[in-house]
RNA sequence: GUCCCCUUCGUCUAACGGUUAGGACACCGGCUUUUCAAGCCGGCAAUACGGGUUCGAUUCCCGUAGGGGAUGCCA
């Protein structure tokens, strides 16, 4: 933790970190060494470089922006980043499927990109060997083509600022690094995790207290000490000790961060590798991204990151940083809250149109009162970075599924024959010319069957038990409605002269109306001194095998003469 | 421990410092109907707490409580 000495510091050790200014300015000797050469150990830590450096970008730590212009938001006090092209980028890393947080986020960005006219870049952070798989990889790009997010530039899209796999680029970040070295921004760290944490216990303080900036200063014997013992550094990132670092973040206004809060974090790993602070500094400057829209969780990576751009010399994008989604009970959403990963909700029957709908009322709202479902495109027309709100969002399973319903009852008819053919197919339903029903084949029947649910048509879990009785005799049977509608003998003996009603009075060889069936139903209720609803509801039972279906005069029509004849008969002859 | 953030009906949220605090989900009731949905109509339900500032605070400030995040050579 840096405690006083302040700007100070510099000076104290300037015959260690300053090697000398006549000593002509070190080339990148071994560029592709992550390591400090032999004739680079007494180096230049470059503190006066560093300093000098740090200062002309030392607005951005000390000297709030010029108020209230149009600028003012940004960072920089310039307003050249409202004319530059807007580049936003979803940034996954490959360590599991594509998550509800993820999707939102990557959502977010996709909406401001569509909405501006910008590009929308897909980067996979694939820099932690350990974690990151294939597989993984695979599931986010698939969960993207669900969602329907397509991307500009990223995987199997190409693009200018490739390659888009930041284990590819591992060349860039050693160049950026190695500039980095030569100012004397970065320096080697010899520091174990353990070492760090002992040290932090035996000060009283706790285990993961951050770093103390123990290899700040090291002395070239001390480095050659440790190179000698076989050592590798990793590569710290020098942060002022005084002053603060700040940034106008487009969903939180302004945010601070003193800087002698702050400690030096590793840039570079010891196995060459960037840490992801480092590497999405490199990596969203080098991509044009001019808005990196992110989770909350990355606030406080802001300053260290900032302080890298600062380092580099770099323009510094604008940040906006977007609010988490939390459970049912306000905690972190975890798999103990149900589906998280986006190919879990398609399984669940799920639109992805209805599915973006319900992830971008999550911390967003177009304000003003009136229906929360939209459209793919009015949701891009209504998007505002502006209207994202800053509190934590918790996950509610009923109102997806009621976007969700009402995204499948506002589709067209033919949208919604596609998305039951391949369920027939499963199932292997097929239209029978036996049956003497009103089309000549599958694909016509079930529009057909389709028309005939109407509003129920709310849920593609429920599609097939909701179809199943227009395509088999083998239908589910819900029991208790057997028991209640057709469990006397006196339901048995009304669906036995529906029946014989059927035979007699349909015509014989061609499919009967559905007007047909309801004067045949009506008329043997009558003639029984019967309400309707007496000989409706055990019918409804006997044809469906439910007591809920569609119009029951549509459903026979639509279930064909035959066929109704033999349920009924079937349920009139059951004991 | 330290740093940062958040807090309006149960949930998602709206509200230039002046509104009967609005909408959506869920829930309840009614209408409609051959059932179930759908649809339509109606109902229940909130400014976390305590102090300020102000003629007036959901809105601005401070504090408290609760929640979240960070504090990694994970991203």
């Amino acid at each position: 933790m840096a405690s006083g000495g302040g700007a100070r510091r510099h000076e104290v050790h300037a015959p260690i970190a300053d090697g000398g200014f006549l000593r002509p300015r070190r080339r990148r000797s071994r560029p592709r060494n992550l390591r400090p050469g032999p004739g680079r150990s007494g180096g230049r830590t470059g503190s006066e470089r560093y300093r000098r450096a740090h200062r002309q970008v030392d607005r951005n730590t000390q000297t709030p922006p010029p108020p209230s212009s149009e600028a003012g938001r940004n960072p920089r006090g310039q307003s050249m980043s409202d004319q530059k092209e807007i580049r936003v980028r979803f940034a996954p890393s490959p360590t599991g499927f594509l998550h509800v947080g993820g999707a939102r986020t990557a959502l977010f960005n996709w909406l401001y990109a569509r909405k501006t006219g910008g590009k929308f870049i897909l980067r996979i952070e694939d820099t932690d060997q350990e974690r990151s798989t294939d597989e993984a990889t695979a599931a986010i790009l698939r969960g993207m083509e669900w969602l329907g997010l397509d991307w500009d530039e990223g995987p199997n899209a190409g693009g200018d600022c490739g390659p888009y796999f930041q284990s590819e680029r591992l060349d860039i970040y050693r160049d950026a690094a190695d500039k980095l070295r030569d100012t004397g921004a970065l320096y080697p760290c010899y520091c174990t995790s353990d070492e760090i944490q002992a040290r932090n216990v035996a000060k009283g303080e706790e285990a993961f207290a951050g770093y103390d900036n123990h290899c700040r200063e090291l002395t070239a014997e001390q480095i050659a000490t440790f190179e000698g013992e076989g050592r590798k550094p990793s590569w710290r990132l020098r942060t002022p000790d005084e002053g603060s670092t700040f940034w106008y973040d487009i969903i939180y206004d302004k945010r601070e961060f003193p800087n002698d809060a702050l400690t030096d974090r590793v840039a570079i790993k010891q196995d060459g590798f960037p840490t992801y602070n480092f590497a999405v500094v490199v990596d969203d400057h080098l991509m044009g991204i001019s808005h990196c829209l992110r989770g909350d969780d990355h606030v406080s990576n802001t300053p260290f990151q900032i302080l890298a751009y600062q380092a580099l010399g770099w323009d510094i994008p604008k940040f906006g940083h977007m609010p988490m989604i939390l459970g049912a009970d306000r905690k972190r959403l975890s798999k103990r809250h149900g589906a998280t990963s986006v190919e879990e909700f398609s399984k669940m029957g799920i639109l992805p149109d209805a599915m973006v709908n319900y992830l971008a009322l999550l911390g967003w709202s177009p304000g003003g009162s009136g229906d929360d479902v939209f459209a793919r495109t009015e949701l891009i027309k209504k998007f505002s970075l502006k209207k994202v709100n800053s509190a934590p969002a918790g996950f509610d399973y009923d109102k997806l599924n009621h976007i969700n319903a009402q995204h499948l009852k506002r589709l067209e008819p033919k949208q919604r024959l596609a998305l039951t053919l391949p369920l027939l197919q499963e199932q292997g339903w097929d239209v029978d010319p036996e049956w003497r029903v009103p089309a000549s084949n599958t694909q016509g029947y079930t529009k057909l069957v389709l028309k005939t649910l109407g509003g129920r048509f709310s849920s593609l879990l429920r599609l097939p038990e909701q179809i199943g009785f227009f395509f088999t005799d083998d239908y589910a049977l819900d029991e208790a409605a057997v028991a209640e509608h057709l469990g006397n003998d006196a339901a048995r003996d009304r669906l036995g002269r529906l029946a014989d009603a059927c035979e007699r009075d349909l015509p014989a060889d061609e499919p009967a109306t559905k007007e047909a069936f309801e004067d045949v139903m009506r008329a043997t209720a009558d003639a029984s001194a019967l309400e309707a609803g007496d000989i409706i509801h055990p019918a409804r039972v006997a044809l469906t095998g439910q007591t809920r279906s569609a119009g029951i005069f549509e459903v026979m029509w639509l279930i064909g003469t035959p066929r109704v004849v033999a349920r009924l008969r079937r349920a009139a002859g059951a004991e």
